[in-house]
DNA sequence: CCCCCCCC
């Protein structure tokens, strides 16, 4: 307890050594064990209206916090948890270390809890929603600026109220490389789930949505338990991301969101605008991804054929046009059984669809399994 | 780490 004797000093006599004592012994216990004595002791220090107990540092607001911050203090909610992961040391020592997403009014911050801290993740001492002073040192991690808190550090529950806020990324602003990118957006498709073989030879599932906001769209892949998200979720149906990160896929090289086992995602009961663009049919030019609206202009028949591969399709084609143009559409696999349905001026719309040269060097769109058709 | 861009 002679660690909070200057701190008691500090007081001027405002409470009697034993009263103090008491207290001090009353906050590490409410904290259950989240709170160090000294950090206990400034705050009844704090709670009798005596605030210069020679630790008190400005608090920072998270949006200020840059990687030359230095040693920070702040207040914060707990936003995210992530699994608390065990390391060998050089010296043979087991380090421990667990991350966390805190946020406050101004935005959020990844935080990294070592050792002793990072124990009360493992013990599950840490919720999501609960609010912490905390003080650490900023340094620049592998997914940006981070929050360290060490054994000298402060992790501390705080009755704080604090309006908690998850900055969300536009989809157009979302780059490759990004990293801890949060986002709301309304579902636009739901894929299957499909499992396959990892290098170590176990077993994974990945499931993909194609989700929109009011700025675009972007396919988001969903690695193995969170695939399970996609039973839950209806199209049209708004989520939020939590700490995904995009990489440009290496087959059409178009920058896609990632959900790992440190992102989250949820529905949100907020609706997320999304309103298609449909691009003029004289504008299509091959190799990129377009929708288009217009009217059926001509109608084909269903065709099997064998693939190389010995696998065996269907493919049916039809005429759109819209006021700038009429172009081929080639609808695979199931979608080839719409001609049935359709009839000349059905109104139509082809949702991604790859537009490629094809027969005769006419402009054509495939409509494939990526591929949305609605008919109105 | 996973996958459509295939037919005549």
């Amino acid at each position: 307890m002679d660690e909070i004797n200057d701190i008691y000093e500090k007081l001027g006599g405002v409470i009697s050594k034993d009263d103090f004592t008491r207290k001090v012994e009353e906050k590490v216990e409410q904290m259950s064990g989240l709170c160090d004595t000294r950090t206990a002791a400034m705050l009844v220090a704090h709670d009798l209206g005596v605030s210069d107990t020679g630790a008190e540092q400005q608090i920072q607001k998270i949006s200020g916090i840059t990687p030359n911050s230095g040693n920070v203090k702040l207040i914060a909610k707990v936003m995210t948890v992530y699994p608390a992961k065990e390391f060998n040391r050089n010296d043979g020592t087991v380090g421990r270390v667990a991350n966390l997403i805190v946020a406050d009014e101004t935005g959020s911050i990844r935080l990294t809890l070592w050792d002793d801290r990072a124990d009360l993740v493992k013990s599950g001492e840490i919720e999501i929603g609960q609010t912490f002073q905390i003080a650490g040192y900023v340094k620049e991690g592998y997914s940006g600026v981070e929050v360290n808190v060490g054994n000298n550090g402060v992790f501390c529950e705080s009755d704080e109220k604090i309006e908690a806020r998850i900055e969300s990324r536009q989809i157009k602003d979302i780059t490759n490389g990004m990293g801890d990118i949060n986002i709301r957006a309304r579902v636009l498709d739901i894929s299957d789930i499909r499992t396959f073989n990892k290098r170590d030879g176990g077993t994974g599932k990945v499931a993909n949505l194609l989700i929109g906001d009011e700025t675009g769209k972007i396919r988001v892949t969903l690695w193995d338990e969170l695939t399970d998200f996609t039973q839950q979720i209806e199209i049209d149906d708004s989520v939020e991301i939590i700490n995904a990160y995009a990489r440009e896929n290496n087959f059409n090289q178009q920058v896609e969101m990632q959900v790992g086992n440190r992102g989250t995602i949820k529905k949100i009961e907020e609706e997320v605008e999304f309103k298609e663009s449909f691009t003029p049919i004289s504008d299509i030019i091959p190799g990129e991804s377009y929708s288009i609206s217009g009217q059926v202009s001509g109608l084909g028949e269903i065709r099997e054929f064998n693939r190389d591969d010995g696998t065996v399709n269907m493919v049916s084609n039809i005429y759109v046009s819209d006021d700038t143009g009429r172009i081929r559409i080639a609808l695979w696999g199931d979608h080839a059984l719409l001609v049935d349905e359709l009839d000349i001026d059905t109104n139509i719309e082809i949702i991604d669809a790859y537009s490629k040269s094809g027969f005769n060097d006419e402009i054509e769109l495939s409509a494939g399994n990526r591929t949305r058709i609605n008919v109105r």
